[in-house]
DNA sequence: CAGTGGTCTAGACCACACT
DNA sequence: GTGTGGTCTAGACCACTGC
């Protein structure tokens, strides 16, 4: 017997001709992980809030502690929850300390970004338009749907280091203004949490050398023919939906974009 | 009681002034690692090899199954180790055909590794000299140890693509040279492993936009003034010692470094 | 079939944080 | 002390591989 919950029945590939990929027996904590995803897309728990003991969600989804602990320890590694021991497990947020500016990965090539201090950031540019048919796709909209375009520079020691334009969808992002993102102090994927309820889990970036046209060497005040690093990312909410475009040209000759591979 | 193996004893720092950083209680399944690890690092089992049961390691270090599974665990995330429900678990390598190019993420703009075909590489220079500085530091050496220093480009459907300068440490690259490279099909790290007992476990990047000088635009057979991506690693052997230096100049009008970021 | 890793359970105890 | 997550154990059973 498969111990099993109410269960998902597995969706029987209703085609036959297909070469139907086996009947994919999912373990039970799998299944009690996405019931803790379905709380947290729901929004059950809020970022920073902690979540019901092991304890108690063993009770209620009727397993025992370790399955509970074993679903927990997967969401953990995503980075979904955060584990801290003798105080509970707790929905993770983009406005912790130690996590903040998780997904910028240019760091000073001297001393770190504690040395260098916050950021100083200027929006240049905030509107609504019409998705072009490459951001629509980037964003799995219709193209014509409405989209925030926001353009920002951000720098580190007054100088002026990364550029950056994004395109987040007009429906979820309804009230979001310049004057919003000038006044809010922290990271902008914290105040997509707390403003318009939206939490960015993973992302892909794809990343090339260019140089950068008149606008954009104007704006980061550079002098002629220097090279940048052009950063394009996908963000990504809970269901793999994607929720933000971004693209990011970083000057790095004081900076560098750093990757561990493991 | 803290559950111990014949166990390492806490280092009992000498000095007192020193803040004393907390006695560090080290779990059993860490202590296991440790133990699994050091055998990796003496080569008792060899990449490619099964190593025992975890049933077997159990009785061999008279703890449950349970611990050995979490000590398992731990380096078959990091990639040391690759487990095959059924078989047995088994010591990484950069030879199998999945996971090789582990560290190599430029991929193409359309299509993927596969549908792109294997790289044709070409060893431009092998030789031997005297380390800099700069590599000595990098490669944790005294400056003018020897390095073997290898420069080759790597094409795509004839397209040259990638152009690498590579610095090993001379004393555990003895017999490397131009032929032997040249000769040898499949990963470099592939051949590190069977050539010089060498295993690259993690690497870390540094990525710049940079202009290309003379030499390299000749060898890439760029047109002027094309930036590209300059990617410095550092990879290391299991006790996180480095082994080799590479700087890596990519092109990136075909092809794109790819990140994911969790 | 036997052997391997993978899942699940139940219970004991430890380390840490708060009060 | 109480409650939380973290470790360890022992045993049962499941899923996959290969003989």
């Amino acid at each position: 017997m498969n111990h099993t919950l109410p269960q998902t029945e597995a969706p029987a590939a209703a085609a036959a001709d297909s070469p139907a990929t086996a009947p994919a027996f999912s373990p039970l904590y799998q299944q009690i992980k996405g019931l803790i995803l379905q709380s947290l897309q729901a929004s059950e728990w809020k970022p920073g809030e902690s979540i019901p003991s092991e304890m108690e969600l063993a009770s209620r989804y009727r397993v025992s502690q370790g399955t509970v602990r074993k679903a927990i320890d997967e969401l953990a590694s995503g980075h979904l929850l955060i584990r801290k021991q003798g105080k509970g497990t707790f929905v993770a947020t983009h406005a912790e300390h130690q996590v903040q500016y998780r997904f910028l990965k240019l760091v000073p090539d001297q001393g770190d970004l504690n040395t260098e201090g916050p950021a100083q950031r200027e929006i240049v540019d905030c509107k609504r338009l019409r998705a072009s048919a490459e951001i629509a796709r980037a964003l799995a909209l219709r193209s014509g749907d409405t989209v925030v375009q926001v353009r920002r520079v951000l720098s580190f020691a007054n100088i002026p280091t990364i550029l950056e334009d994004l395109w987040l969808p007009g429906t979820a992002f309804k009230g979001l203004s310049a004057e919003r993102l000038a006044d809010y102090h922290g990271p902008m994927y914290a105040l997509f949490e707390t403003e318009f309820g939206v939490r960015m889990v993973r992302a892909e970036e794809k990343i090339r050398a260019v140089l950068p046209d008149k606008a954009q060497r104007e704006l980061l005040k550079l002098p002629p023919s220097t090279p940048l690093l052009s950063v394009e990312r996908v963000a990504y909410t809970y269901n793999d939906t994607p929720m933000e475009l971004r693209r990011g040209f970083y000057r790095t000759d004081t900076h560098h974009y750093r990757n561990d591979l493991n």
